[in-house]
DNA sequence: AGAAATTTGTCCGTATGTATC
DNA sequence: AGATACATACGGACAAATTTC
Protein backbone atom coordinates (compact mmCIF):
# COMPACT_ATOMS: atom_id res chain seq x y z
CA UNK A 1 0.00 0.00 0.00
CA UNK A 2 3.07 2.43 0.55
CA UNK A 3 4.30 3.85 -2.62
CA UNK A 4 8.03 3.64 -2.56
CA UNK A 5 8.99 5.86 -5.20
CA UNK A 6 12.68 4.89 -5.03
CA UNK A 7 14.16 3.14 -7.73
CA UNK A 8 11.66 2.59 -10.62
CA UNK A 9 7.93 3.33 -10.14
CA UNK A 10 5.85 0.02 -10.11
CA UNK A 11 4.26 0.98 -13.91
CA UNK A 12 7.23 1.28 -15.30
CA UNK A 13 8.27 -2.32 -13.85
CA UNK A 14 4.78 -3.44 -15.03
CA UNK A 15 5.37 -1.96 -18.52
CA UNK A 16 8.24 -3.28 -18.85
CA UNK A 17 7.35 -6.81 -18.46
CA UNK A 18 4.67 -6.70 -20.40
CA UNK A 19 6.86 -5.21 -23.66
CA UNK A 20 8.97 -7.70 -22.75
CA UNK A 21 5.99 -10.35 -23.61
CA UNK A 22 4.65 -8.28 -26.61
CA UNK A 23 8.12 -8.01 -28.45
CA UNK A 24 9.16 -11.93 -27.61
CA UNK A 25 5.60 -13.34 -28.95
CA UNK A 26 4.21 -14.60 -26.02
CA UNK A 27 1.71 -12.63 -26.61
CA UNK A 28 1.01 -12.83 -30.00
CA UNK A 29 0.94 -10.08 -32.66
CA UNK A 30 -2.79 -8.91 -33.29
CA UNK A 31 -4.51 -10.74 -29.93
CA UNK A 32 -5.59 -9.24 -26.93
CA UNK A 33 -4.02 -8.68 -23.80
CA UNK A 34 -5.50 -9.76 -20.64
CA UNK A 35 -7.99 -7.61 -19.18
CA UNK A 36 -7.01 -4.68 -16.94
CA UNK A 37 -8.98 -6.80 -14.23
CA UNK A 38 -6.61 -9.62 -15.08
CA UNK A 39 -3.77 -7.93 -14.78
CA UNK A 40 -4.96 -6.49 -11.34
CA UNK A 41 -4.23 -9.45 -10.29
CA UNK A 42 -1.67 -10.72 -11.83
CA UNK A 43 0.89 -7.77 -10.96
CA UNK A 44 -1.66 -7.18 -7.90
CA UNK A 45 -1.47 -3.46 -8.89
CA UNK A 46 -4.76 -1.31 -8.68
CA UNK A 47 -6.60 -0.83 -11.83
CA UNK A 48 -5.02 2.89 -12.16
CA UNK A 49 -1.18 1.73 -11.99
CA UNK A 50 -2.12 -0.88 -14.71
CA UNK A 51 -3.57 1.44 -17.25
CA UNK A 52 -0.72 3.51 -16.55
CA UNK A 53 1.53 1.19 -17.97
CA UNK A 54 -1.14 0.29 -21.05
CA UNK A 55 -0.78 3.93 -22.09
CA UNK A 56 2.89 3.61 -21.82
CA UNK A 57 2.96 0.66 -24.24
CA UNK A 58 0.22 3.15 -26.04
CA UNK A 59 2.46 5.98 -26.31
CA UNK A 60 5.59 3.84 -28.21
CA UNK A 61 2.54 2.69 -30.52
CA UNK A 62 3.41 -1.17 -29.34
CA UNK A 63 -0.77 -1.56 -28.31
CA UNK A 64 -3.52 -0.38 -29.05
CA UNK A 65 -6.73 0.03 -26.95
CA UNK A 66 -10.38 -0.18 -28.02
CA UNK A 67 -12.93 1.12 -25.83
CA UNK A 68 -14.99 -2.43 -24.78
CA UNK A 69 -13.16 -4.07 -26.21
CA UNK A 70 -9.48 -4.65 -25.15
CA UNK A 71 -5.97 -4.03 -26.40
CA UNK A 72 -4.29 -5.36 -29.19
CA UNK A 73 -0.69 -6.04 -29.14
CA UNK A 74 1.00 -4.69 -32.31
CA UNK A 75 -1.52 -3.86 -33.87
CA UNK A 76 0.05 -1.37 -37.04
CA UNK A 77 2.22 -3.56 -38.75
CA UNK A 78 2.10 -3.31 -42.44
CA UNK A 79 3.82 -1.02 -44.86
CA UNK A 80 3.00 1.69 -46.67
CA UNK A 81 0.92 1.46 -49.89
CA UNK A 82 1.77 3.36 -53.29
CA UNK A 83 -2.22 4.23 -54.44
CA UNK A 84 -1.44 7.45 -55.89
CA UNK A 85 -5.10 8.61 -56.86
CA UNK A 86 -6.43 12.49 -57.24
CA UNK A 87 -5.86 15.81 -55.14
CA UNK A 88 -9.63 15.51 -54.04
CA UNK A 89 -12.52 13.15 -54.48
CA UNK A 90 -15.39 14.02 -54.08
CA UNK A 91 -18.86 12.08 -53.24
CA UNK A 92 -22.29 13.15 -52.80
CA UNK A 93 -24.74 11.00 -51.00
CA UNK A 94 -27.82 11.65 -49.10
CA UNK A 95 -27.28 10.95 -44.83
CA UNK A 96 -29.80 11.67 -41.99
CA UNK A 97 -29.31 14.15 -39.98
CA UNK A 98 -27.84 14.10 -36.25
CA UNK A 99 -28.79 15.70 -33.49
CA UNK A 100 -26.09 18.04 -33.78
CA UNK A 101 -27.05 19.09 -37.43
CA UNK A 102 -31.09 18.48 -37.24
CA UNK A 103 -30.75 21.33 -34.47
CA UNK A 104 -28.92 23.78 -37.17
CA UNK A 105 -31.03 22.96 -39.79
CA UNK A 106 -33.94 23.23 -37.92
CA UNK A 107 -35.34 19.89 -39.05
CA UNK A 108 -36.16 16.46 -37.48
CA UNK A 109 -33.19 13.94 -36.24
CA UNK A 110 -33.02 11.63 -39.19
CA UNK A 111 -33.99 13.81 -41.87
CA UNK A 112 -32.62 13.96 -44.97
CA UNK A 113 -29.25 15.88 -45.72
CA UNK A 114 -27.24 16.22 -48.73
CA UNK A 115 -23.96 15.68 -47.56
CA UNK A 116 -20.73 16.49 -49.96
CA UNK A 117 -17.54 14.73 -49.08
CA UNK A 118 -14.38 15.76 -50.40
CA UNK A 119 -10.96 13.97 -49.54
CA UNK A 120 -7.85 15.89 -50.26
CA UNK A 121 -4.82 13.61 -50.29
CA UNK A 122 -1.34 14.99 -49.76
CA UNK A 123 1.39 12.76 -51.14
CA UNK A 124 -1.00 9.75 -51.52
CA UNK A 125 -2.27 10.41 -47.52
CA UNK A 126 -5.29 11.63 -46.84
CA UNK A 127 -4.65 15.26 -45.48
CA UNK A 128 -8.24 16.50 -44.38
CA UNK A 129 -11.91 14.93 -44.95
CA UNK A 130 -14.54 17.87 -45.25
CA UNK A 131 -18.34 16.86 -45.68
CA UNK A 132 -20.50 19.77 -46.52
CA UNK A 133 -24.09 19.38 -45.73
CA UNK A 134 -27.24 21.57 -46.69
CA UNK A 135 -30.92 20.64 -46.84
CA UNK A 136 -32.20 18.57 -50.13
CA UNK A 137 -33.16 21.54 -53.03
CA UNK A 138 -31.01 24.07 -51.79
CA UNK A 139 -29.12 26.08 -54.39
CA UNK A 140 -25.28 25.45 -54.75
CA UNK B 1 11.56 20.02 -12.48
CA UNK B 2 11.43 23.16 -10.29
CA UNK B 3 7.97 24.38 -8.54
CA UNK B 4 8.02 28.08 -10.20
CA UNK B 5 4.90 29.92 -8.24
CA UNK B 6 6.28 33.21 -8.88
CA UNK B 7 3.67 34.94 -9.26
CA UNK B 8 0.42 32.88 -9.87
CA UNK B 9 -0.17 29.36 -8.89
CA UNK B 10 -0.05 26.85 -11.36
CA UNK B 11 -3.46 25.60 -11.02
CA UNK B 12 -4.57 29.49 -11.65
CA UNK B 13 -2.50 29.75 -14.91
CA UNK B 14 -4.23 26.29 -16.13
CA UNK B 15 -7.60 27.57 -15.39
CA UNK B 16 -7.03 30.76 -16.92
CA UNK B 17 -5.69 29.13 -19.92
CA UNK B 18 -9.11 26.83 -20.20
CA UNK B 19 -11.08 29.50 -19.33
CA UNK B 20 -10.05 31.32 -22.75
CA UNK B 21 -10.27 27.97 -24.87
CA UNK B 22 -14.36 27.55 -23.48
CA UNK B 23 -14.94 31.19 -23.84
CA UNK B 24 -13.03 31.86 -27.59
CA UNK B 25 -15.34 28.42 -28.23
CA UNK B 26 -11.66 26.69 -28.84
CA UNK B 27 -13.58 23.79 -26.77
CA UNK B 28 -17.05 23.69 -28.09
CA UNK B 29 -20.30 24.55 -25.61
CA UNK B 30 -21.26 21.39 -24.66
CA UNK B 31 -18.68 19.39 -25.68
CA UNK B 32 -16.21 17.58 -23.24
CA UNK B 33 -13.17 18.42 -21.52
CA UNK B 34 -9.74 16.44 -22.19
CA UNK B 35 -10.00 13.91 -19.44
CA UNK B 36 -8.15 14.79 -16.06
CA UNK B 37 -5.17 12.70 -17.56
CA UNK B 38 -5.27 14.07 -21.05
CA UNK B 39 -4.91 17.51 -18.95
CA UNK B 40 -1.71 15.91 -17.08
CA UNK B 41 -0.04 15.69 -20.30
CA UNK B 42 -1.23 18.51 -21.98
CA UNK B 43 -0.11 20.80 -19.21
CA UNK B 44 2.31 19.10 -17.63
CA UNK B 45 1.27 19.45 -14.68
CA UNK B 46 0.17 16.79 -11.73
CA UNK B 47 -3.54 15.38 -11.39
CA UNK B 48 -4.60 17.25 -8.07
CA UNK B 49 -3.27 20.21 -10.01
CA UNK B 50 -5.49 19.72 -12.94
CA UNK B 51 -8.32 18.95 -10.41
CA UNK B 52 -7.69 22.22 -8.51
CA UNK B 53 -8.16 24.20 -11.99
CA UNK B 54 -11.01 22.14 -13.15
CA UNK B 55 -12.81 23.07 -9.07
CA UNK B 56 -11.88 26.77 -10.41
CA UNK B 57 -13.93 26.37 -13.50
CA UNK B 58 -17.20 24.98 -11.76
CA UNK B 59 -17.06 27.44 -9.00
CA UNK B 60 -17.70 29.98 -11.79
CA UNK B 61 -20.48 27.31 -13.00
CA UNK B 62 -18.24 27.64 -16.88
CA UNK B 63 -18.20 23.63 -16.63
CA UNK B 64 -19.73 20.95 -15.48
CA UNK B 65 -18.49 17.45 -14.35
CA UNK B 66 -20.40 14.51 -14.00
CA UNK B 67 -18.72 11.46 -12.36
CA UNK B 68 -17.84 8.82 -14.83
CA UNK B 69 -18.35 10.79 -18.01
CA UNK B 70 -16.47 13.76 -17.62
CA UNK B 71 -16.53 17.44 -17.72
CA UNK B 72 -18.89 19.96 -19.38
CA UNK B 73 -17.90 23.19 -20.90
CA UNK B 74 -20.56 25.97 -21.24
CA UNK B 75 -23.16 23.84 -19.91
CA UNK B 76 -25.50 26.81 -20.44
CA UNK B 77 -24.62 30.28 -21.94
CA UNK B 78 -26.06 31.73 -24.68
CA UNK B 79 -26.49 35.50 -23.18
CA UNK B 80 -27.15 38.06 -25.98
CA UNK B 81 -24.45 38.64 -28.23
CA UNK B 82 -23.48 42.69 -28.92
CA UNK B 83 -24.40 42.57 -32.34
CA UNK B 84 -25.32 40.18 -35.19
CA UNK B 85 -23.23 37.15 -35.28
CA UNK B 86 -20.78 36.44 -37.98
CA UNK B 87 -21.67 35.07 -41.12
CA UNK B 88 -19.70 31.86 -40.76
CA UNK B 89 -19.35 30.67 -36.88
CA UNK B 90 -16.19 28.27 -36.49
CA UNK B 91 -15.96 25.66 -33.73
CA UNK B 92 -13.21 22.67 -33.45
CA UNK B 93 -13.34 20.40 -31.31
CA UNK B 94 -11.90 16.87 -31.03
CA UNK B 95 -14.35 13.68 -32.02
CA UNK B 96 -13.98 10.14 -32.82
CA UNK B 97 -13.63 8.09 -35.87
CA UNK B 98 -16.41 6.91 -37.60
CA UNK B 99 -15.96 3.71 -39.42
CA UNK B 100 -15.33 5.44 -43.01
CA UNK B 101 -13.23 8.45 -41.49
CA UNK B 102 -11.20 5.94 -39.78
CA UNK B 103 -10.47 3.85 -43.44
CA UNK B 104 -9.98 6.96 -44.66
CA UNK B 105 -7.12 8.51 -42.57
CA UNK B 106 -5.68 4.85 -41.56
CA UNK B 107 -6.65 4.60 -38.11
CA UNK B 108 -8.93 2.75 -35.66
CA UNK B 109 -12.56 3.59 -35.19
CA UNK B 110 -12.72 5.68 -32.39
CA UNK B 111 -9.58 7.45 -32.62
CA UNK B 112 -9.53 10.95 -32.27
CA UNK B 113 -9.32 13.52 -34.74
CA UNK B 114 -10.49 17.44 -35.07
CA UNK B 115 -13.22 18.33 -36.14
CA UNK B 116 -13.70 21.92 -37.31
CA UNK B 117 -17.19 22.89 -38.39
CA UNK B 118 -18.07 26.01 -39.80
CA UNK B 119 -22.12 27.04 -40.31
CA UNK B 120 -22.48 29.56 -42.82
CA UNK B 121 -25.75 31.48 -41.92
CA UNK B 122 -27.63 33.32 -45.08
CA UNK B 123 -29.90 36.14 -43.69
CA UNK B 124 -29.89 34.60 -39.97
CA UNK B 125 -30.96 30.80 -41.47
CA UNK B 126 -28.35 27.93 -41.51
CA UNK B 127 -27.06 27.80 -45.14
CA UNK B 128 -25.02 24.67 -44.61
CA UNK B 129 -22.45 22.98 -42.19
CA UNK B 130 -19.05 22.39 -43.21
CA UNK B 131 -17.14 19.77 -41.59
CA UNK B 132 -13.48 19.22 -42.00
CA UNK B 133 -11.85 16.18 -40.64
CA UNK B 134 -7.84 16.11 -40.16
CA UNK B 135 -5.27 13.82 -38.04
CA UNK B 136 -3.86 15.40 -34.76
CA UNK B 137 -1.37 17.22 -35.08
CA UNK B 138 -1.44 17.68 -38.31
CA UNK B 139 -0.72 21.51 -39.20
CA UNK B 140 -3.19 23.81 -40.10
C1' DA C 1 -34.44 -8.44 -29.89
C1' DG C 2 -33.05 -7.83 -25.39
C1' DA C 3 -30.67 -8.57 -21.13
C1' DA C 4 -26.44 -9.58 -18.85
C1' DA C 5 -21.61 -9.77 -18.50
C1' DT C 6 -17.16 -7.90 -19.90
C1' DT C 7 -14.03 -4.26 -20.64
C1' DT C 8 -12.30 0.19 -21.12
C1' DG C 9 -12.96 5.35 -19.90
C1' DT C 10 -13.50 8.70 -16.46
C1' DC C 11 -14.01 10.90 -12.10
C1' DC C 12 -13.73 10.90 -6.81
C1' DG C 13 -11.33 10.87 -2.58
C1' DT C 14 -7.39 9.76 -0.23
C1' DA C 15 -2.56 8.76 0.92
C1' DT C 16 2.66 8.90 0.94
C1' DG C 17 7.01 10.75 -0.27
C1' DT C 18 9.80 14.36 -2.50
C1' DA C 19 11.20 18.94 -3.92
C1' DT C 20 11.06 23.88 -4.23
C1' DC C 21 9.96 28.26 -2.99
C1' DA D 1 8.06 26.04 8.88
C1' DG D 2 4.51 26.36 5.70
C1' DA D 3 2.57 26.49 1.13
C1' DT D 4 2.64 24.82 -3.41
C1' DA D 5 3.43 21.34 -6.60
C1' DC D 6 5.00 16.93 -8.41
C1' DA D 7 4.91 11.84 -8.91
C1' DT D 8 3.05 7.77 -7.55
C1' DA D 9 -0.47 4.54 -5.83
C1' DC D 10 -4.74 2.78 -3.86
C1' DG D 11 -9.74 1.66 -3.98
C1' DG D 12 -14.32 2.78 -5.34
C1' DA D 13 -18.03 4.21 -8.34
C1' DC D 14 -20.38 5.47 -12.47
C1' DA D 15 -20.48 5.69 -17.77
C1' DA D 16 -20.11 3.82 -22.29
C1' DA D 17 -18.79 0.48 -25.95
C1' DT D 18 -18.57 -4.28 -27.03
C1' DT D 19 -19.48 -9.03 -26.68
C1' DT D 20 -22.04 -12.89 -25.15
C1' DC D 21 -26.06 -15.33 -23.89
Amino acid sequence: MPTPHHGQPRYRVIAEDLRRQIESGAIAPGSLLPAESALTAEFRASRGTIRQAIAVLRDERLVATEHGRGTYANPYRYKDGPADGPDVETTERQVAADPELAALFAVEVGAALIEQQNVTLMNGAVGAVVRIYRLPGAMH
